[in-house]
DNA sequence: ATGACGGAAGTTTTCCGA
C-alpha cells in the first residue's frame, strides 16, 4: 500500500500534473493541499476517470484539501472537530489497509487505516495574529489526533506541516533561525504531535543529505537546492513495522509551471 | 533593507504564501 501527500498550490493549474503523477505513481491514497477552489469547481470526474475516488473540502482563493483513493473512504470528517475554523485545512477518511486487492476485508479496525490530510497554517511571522492562530490550530489538531489514535491504531497524518523538524530540514539554518517554519514554538508543537506516538516516516529510512519538499519559486531556489522539508508523513506506532520505504519525489518540481512543493510518498507492506 | 516568483481576485494593483 502506498500513500502520498502533495501541496499542489492551485488544483486548477496543477490538475494535469496530478493526473500525470498518478498515472506514473498509482498510489492508494493521495492527500492534496492548497486546492484554492470552491467545492463546485473540484474536478471529480477527471479523477474518477483516472480510477480514483475523491473526498474534498474546498475554499475560495486559499486553502482547500482533498483525499484521492483507489478504495472508497468511510467516516469522512472535514476540519478538526472541537476546533472552530473558517478555513478548509483538514480532511480525514478511513480506508481498507492494503492495496486495492484487499478491499473485501471484513471491517475490524485492525484491517483499516485512518488517513488525515492537513494543510497546516503558514503563520507568516512570529508574534503576528497568524502565528497565534497557527499555535492554537496546532493545539486543536493535537487534542483531536490524540482521540483519533485511540479509535484508530493504524493512523497516518500527512500534509503540508509548514514546520521543519530541525536544522537538517533547512538549507540555511543560520539565516532561518527563529524565522517562520523554524521557530522553537512551532517545533515544540511538532514534537508534541510525535509524542502522541507518531513517527516521522522519512527519517525511518536512510536519506541523502539536504533533502527538501519545498523550494521558493524565486532566485533559482530549486536549481540551487535551497529548500526546506515542511511536508511530512507521520505514522502511528502500530503502522511503524509495516513501513517499507519513504521518499520525496522531486520529479514534479521539474515540470513546467510546477507547484513549489513536491510529493512525499510512504510505502507500507501488504497485509 | 528589499524583493525576487506564482496564484487568485479582478483591474493596472493587492494580498498572500513560505
Amino acid at each position: 500500500m502506498k500513500l502520498a501527500t502533495w501541496n499542489v498550490n492551485s488544483l486548477t493549474v496543477r490538475l494535469p500534473q496530478v493526473l500525470d503523477w498518478l498515472a506514473t505513481n498509482p498510489v492508494d491514497v493521495l492527500a492534496l493541499q492548497e486546492l484554492k477552489m470552491t467545492d463546485d469547481k473540484f474536478p471529480v470526474q477527471a479523477f474518477v476517470q483516472a480510477g480514483y475516488e475523491a473526498q474534498w473540502f474546498g475554499q475560495k482563493t486559499y486553502n482547500g484539501v482533498a483525499l484521492l483513493s483507489r478504495a472508497a473512504a468511510t467516516d469522512v470528517v472535514k476540519n478538526i472537530p472541537g476546533f472552530d475554523d473558517d478555513m478548509a485545512r483538514v480532511i480525514s477518511g478511513t480506508y481498507p489497509l492494503g492495496g486495492p486487492g484487499s478491499t473485501q476485508s471484513t471491517g475490524g479496525l485492525q484491517t483499516h487505516i485512518r488517513v488525515i490530510g492537513a494543510y497546516f497554517p503558514n503563520g507568516q511571522e512570529p508574534g503576528s495574529d497568524k502565528f497565534d492562530y497557527k499555535m492554537a490550530w496546532l493545539k486543536g489538531l493535537r487534542d483531536w489526533v490524540r482521540t483519533e489514535l485511540q479509535r484508530y491504531p493504524n493512523l497516518v497524518l500527512m500534509g503540508d506541516y509548514n514546520i521543519t523538524f530541525d536544522d537538517a530540514d533547512v538549507w540555511d539554518p543560520v539565516d532561518m533561525r527563529d524565522q517562520i517554519h523554524c521557530t522553537d514554538e512551532e517545533r515544540y508543537h511538532l514534537q508534541a504531535l510525535v509524542a502522541l506516538g507518531l513517527h516521522d516516516a522519512l527519517r525511518l529510512f536512510p536519506q541523502p543529505p539536504k533533502i527538501y519538499s519545498w523550494w521558493d519559486y524565486r532566485d533559482f531556489a530549486f536549481k540551487r537546492n535551497r529548500g526546506m522539508r515542511i511536508d511530512h508523513i507521520l505514522l502511528s506506532a502500530a503502522l511503524k513495522p509495516s513501513a517499507q520505504a519513504c521518499w520525496i519525489d522531486k520529479t514534479p518540481r521539474k515540470n513546467e509551471r510546477p507547484s513549489d512543493h513536491t510529493p512525499v510518498v510512504l510505502e507500507l507492506t501488504e497485509k
